[in-house]
DNA sequence: CGCGACATCCAAACCGCTTTGGATTGAGTC
DNA sequence: GACTCAATCCAAAGCGGTTTGGATGTCGCG
């Protein structure tokens, strides 16, 4: 605890017990006002006079004050943050790689609009109850829904919660309407796909991420769609589902290289999967980009650059952290006009993107 | 702004401002108790018997109250909360990769203990600032420090401003005692190093981090020294820092294979820079892990793990997540103690796993 | 000069919880 | 039966802001 050594002959009080922030009161006390004026000038109200105004924000700024939070929040109702609810799954304990950059371009937003980021890591079973109790203790002001899944029971958990939010992704079986902020995936595999069937590939394989994710289901149906408008058979021989790593990628493309019919072409969900089939391709001695073909989508991950100016891989690309900020800022705007205000949704769309690990098809002699 | 429509001729009050959450005044009213005595049988205080404790909190269960954070941060002055605030940088906008791992691991943690985690994301520049504004806003109880450099100035700031804090790192030339969770960078990288050497190797390259973090600093006085004992050269040809990407590795590699006397092994920071390194390797018609060997630093990232159950490459490896719960517990501990608590530091060491990109040297003819 | 309109400021209530300092009750003691 | 003491509970005063409902002063205008 702190303990206040001296009384300070001074006007100005030092110490309250919280240390090291002063009070409106005290502040008001110094100026010679009432809080209710010094509380008045900072928030922009018209009952206060220029001048004034302009002595209470220099005093502020030079004892640097800060209106204490708590009671700000307790006083207004509002939370003044955003909750993001990380589930942390207890079968495959995968963190989110997407995550980082999202946070980071919502945080941006965050912090210009003066609102905190809570961050809730959570076992997902438990994750309804997370939700619940965020909403009765009042620390957000709404949240963002992560990774949403086929038949994801989060957006009529919040709808019944009142607890207003945006979902990054869709959840194609919910009915009624509500917030997000997507990636057009179905689109984009479909353009990488017909990108690919126009090089004259036939054999053209999909690694794709986990398919109960929304994301992923959507992809392979721009996929399908593809083929089957370019008459490709769909073969599930050339299909795979699973967490986007190096080794899916290897161990895929190991797999669809050795068929008697094998792949020529490659679409993976993340860069990752793409170096694991670049290096099973170069493990067989052929070379990337002329004799078998990669493209990839790519969420432009700070940490995991698909080259600088030339791209690396072909690529449909769109950024994580672009989303993370258009997600945010959706999610301020909801909460500031109220339940009643319409809904937004917002489509975007990846880019493709030309690199070096596209070719024309040629015939190979499997390996 | 949610109106009541109708007034419910009921006992219990179903409606307040915050509209969905019950208050401590009326769950104490449908118990027919002062609100005194239902935060103290909630609290856990003793003046109140076990009979009316009980009746409370299956009340409180049953209503699912829980109480507003914020009132209750205002009371109690702690805001049950801690910060974490993320500089991104102004030049290069790296999200460390390794982030979302931490905060997974430190999250757990939190959550236990009925703590928010809020994160800030800030540009680099305002990162002063926005350490004084959160200790003047009083929303957090302490922070972590992130990413310390050489000759970082977080510890000597957080410590004027009397704010807990525990650095996941170390600030080698900060001379005060502060808390620390770290992984023993030198020690692991002198291991590794003298693990090639044992395997014969006597040009043994350095793919490390951004040498102004401390932690790369570290790593390189590891190898360094691990040389000077084996009586090995150190080459700066066969040194080189920068961001661990997996093009780095592959750049590096390159550029070490083509010397007149090429490197034989690699000593890499990170999985990511390890398989550009690998790419390269193989891309010469070499094999990893019988012409050239490598050994990288694993930090056990969720989404890129080291092969499965028998690991890819050779690795010093050490849990980010862990050091999260670790650090967490520490500064929770430490806001508990209170300021006058002695410091704790902690320094973890990793451990060395053989996998199959490590063998004794061959002779090799200059690709 | 008197009066209303407007500008400017303030006292006090309130947000929902904790906590201090009693008040009340009942059992135990002599 | 009076008295002590512990066990239980409560009223009220904070915590640091916002906001309602005036109070006061100033000015313009008939």
């Amino acid at each position: 605890m702190l303990t206040r050594l001296f009384a300070l002959p001074s006007l100005q009080p030092v110490s309250n017990r919280f240390g090291f922030s002063m009070t409106l009161k005290e502040l008001a006390q110094i100026l010679g006002l009432s809080p209710t004026t010094v509380s008045r000038a900072l928030n922009g109200y018209p009952e206060v006079s220029e001048s004034t105004r302009r002595r209470v924000a220099e005093a502020a700024t030079r004892h640097n004050y800060h209106p204490n939070v708590q009671a700000k929040r307790l006083a207004t109702g509002r939370a003044m943050a955003i909750g993001h609810v990380i589930p942390i799954s207890t079968q495959h304990e995968i963190v989110n790689p997407v995550f980082a950059d999202f946070i980071a371009g919502a945080g941006e937003v965050y912090a210009r609009a003066g609102y905190d980021m809570i961050i809730s890591i959570v076992a997902d079973d438990d994750e309804e109850q997370a939700y619940r109790t965020l909403r009765s203790k009042g620390n957000v002001d709404g949240v963002i829904v992560h990774g949403p899944k086929r038949g994801d029971p989060r957006p009529a958990l919040l709808d019944e919660l009142g607890l207003p939010y945006v979902v990054h992704g869709r959840v194609s079986d919910y009915a009624a309407p509500y917030a997000w902020v997507d990636v057009n995936n179905t689109r984009a595999f479909e353009r990488g796909t017909a990108f690919l069937s126009d090089l004259g590939h036939r054999r053209i394989a999909l690694v794709n991420g986990l398919e109960s994710m929304d994301f992923a289901a959507r992809r392979r149906e721009g996929y399908e769609a593809a083929l089957a408008a370019r008459g490709l058979a769909r073969d599930p021989a050339l299909m795979t589902a699973g967490e986007m790593t190096e080794a899916q990628g290897y161990d895929a493309a190991c797999a669809m290289l050795s068929l008697p019919d094998p792949a020529t072409a490659f679409l993976t969900s993340s860069l990752l999967s793409a170096m694991g089939v670049r290096r099973a391709i170069e493990e067989r001695g052929l070379a990337l980009g002329r004799d078998v073909s990669v493209l990839t989508h790519d969420d432009e991950l700070s940490y995991m650059k698909n080259g600088t100016e030339l791209p690396i891989f072909t690529a449909t690309r769109s950024s994580v952290r672009e989303a993370g900020r258009i997600c945010a800022q959706m999610l301020l705007d909801r909460i500031a006009a109220g339940p009643e205000a319409p809904i937004a949704t917002r489509l975007l769309e990846a880019v493709l993107v030309v690199g070096q690990s596209t070719a024309p098809a040629r015939h190979l002699i499997a390996s």
